[in-house]
DNA sequence: GTAAATTTGTTATTTCAATAACAAGTATTA
DNA sequence: TAATACTTGTTATTGAAATAACAAATTTAC
């Protein structure tokens, strides 16, 4: 599936002269096409559960809110094709999209901070992806520490080194106050996950082999509010 | 500090020619120099709260892990010109920051669904901005209607309409279980509101002249999970 | 059986965002 | 005082993402 297609034309201006250069794609797909990737799935899971069979692009581009086009390219990036006049087999694109998005052997997350955001998460994971599961939660409040929520256990934060590598976890959740974010990024960087998503507000750095996604509610709200004020300008 | 700069040029490439195009910008920001505005100004607050100055547009990059160029070209999109050698003044760029972002007399939010992740949106936004508070909470369920958290109410969900024109409600925060989300959403646009922020997985319809935004934790973990796995790869 | 209507897959173009390049001004150093 | 280093503001260029355009294939309608 993957690898009938592994180059891809594009224009690049060189010297105000258009000039054909030859991109390697199937390496790594776009930023936006793996999110989409991932709305799809969640819908089409959906679709599949009402007992449809076949999708047409305008379909899923209707439910998302995008253009078709949008749609077929991104499922033309991954290699898939459907069937002329008869749209997508679901079943078959739940399963390529899971290939690319999933790793086999699934990802073990660990939650850092169980206070009221980290419950939240842990709940709202729970038994949601079989590929993608939160397997441990720490803390560093007595009180916690030994609790289980939702069948994840809370560790101390002490021994996060040595459940991370025992549990083979590579993605981490930053959940704690912004004093001790610095740290926890730290020691997750120092247990060897692959992946940092932080919801809290204060910068992290990580070191280049570590992917960083960070996520501020309070940003987001602003630019609501930036965007909903000048509605009419849009 | 806004109307000094009303056109802007650009290139185009109209049938493969460079044409100069004037187009107008302090209409609206772009997307991403909104999101970093709002990110700036909760990291001046914090230099700001140090007794630090003035600071460099290169000192701000290296906080957001962005480029010198990028805080320089947002500033300019804003109007704001610093010192040479001595960098920007902390507390006029917070100012025009909050001019920008914020609405003159404020603007207000409700939250539907004060569950796990709503009550503890509730609790992180409380006191923190002046001129961007909750000032609403709806439920469906009678255990949690009339109770307060953090100072903030919980109304029943039929009152929605009433109560968010009282208190002239601009924005809601969308935090339902999928079911509900649907029904919340066009109330929502019925009493009046003008932005959306939904953090459930399902998609939303809303007219043209509401902004809505829509964040999913499984995506963005699903995306951090991708990442992360073909980190080599980037 | 032919024409019209759909729908996919792919290339071309446009739009949006980030980076590079550099002129101009200011402080510092020799 | 002249040269150097620094830092801003702005335009030019590059790069990424979205949209448009369209050929090819298949079904439906007549
Ligand atoms: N509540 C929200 O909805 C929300 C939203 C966005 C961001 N945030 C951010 O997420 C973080 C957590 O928010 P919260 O509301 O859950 O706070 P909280 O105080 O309820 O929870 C924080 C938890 O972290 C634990 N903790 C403290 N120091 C620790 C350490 N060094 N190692 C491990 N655990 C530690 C605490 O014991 C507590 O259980 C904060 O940075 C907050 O700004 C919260
Ligand atoms: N928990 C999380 O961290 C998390 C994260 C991301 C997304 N979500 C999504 O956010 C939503 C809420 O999650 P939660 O964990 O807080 O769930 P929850 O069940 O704890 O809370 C939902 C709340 O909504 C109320 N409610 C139900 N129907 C309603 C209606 N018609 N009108 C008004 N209120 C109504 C319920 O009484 C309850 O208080 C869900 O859609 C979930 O998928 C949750």
């Amino acid at each position: 599936m993957y690898d009938n297609k592994n180059e891809y034309f594009c224009f690049s201006t060189n010297r105000n002269r258009l000039t054909k250069v030859k991109i390697n794609t199937m390496n790594i797909l776009p930023d936006k096409t793996v999110e989409r990737l991932s709305q799809y799935r969640r819908n089409l899971l959906i679709c599949d559960g009402k007992g449809k069979t076949h999708i047409f692009s305008h379909e899923i581009a209707n439910i998302h809110h995008i253009t078709p086009v949008q749609v077929r390219r991104d499922i033309m990036l991954i290699g898939y094709t459907g069937t002329l006049r008869k749209g997508y087999n679901i079943l078959e694109l739940i399963a390529l999209i899971g290939e690319i998005l999933d790793k086999e052997d699934g990802q073990r997350v660990a939650i850092v901070g169980a206070g009221n955001l980290g419950r939240a998460i842990i709940q709202y994971f729970h038994n949601r992806r079989d590929k993608l599961s939160i397997s441990a939660a720490f803390d560093s409040s007595p009180d916690k520490i030994g609790q289980e929520y939702d069948g994840v256990k809370i560790y101390p934060i002490e021994d996060i080194d040595k459940i991370v590598k025992e549990k083979n976890i590579t993605i981490g959740i930053i959940s704690v106050p912004v004093v001790a974010v610095k740290a926890t990024a730290s020691a997750l960087v120092e247990a060897g996950v692959k992946g940092i998503l932080s919801y809290t507000p204060r910068p992290i750095d990580v070191p280049e082999n570590v992917y960083l996604e960070e996520y501020d509610m309070i940003t987001s709200l602003e630019k609501v509010a930036y965007f909903a004020k000048n509605i009419e300008k849009i």
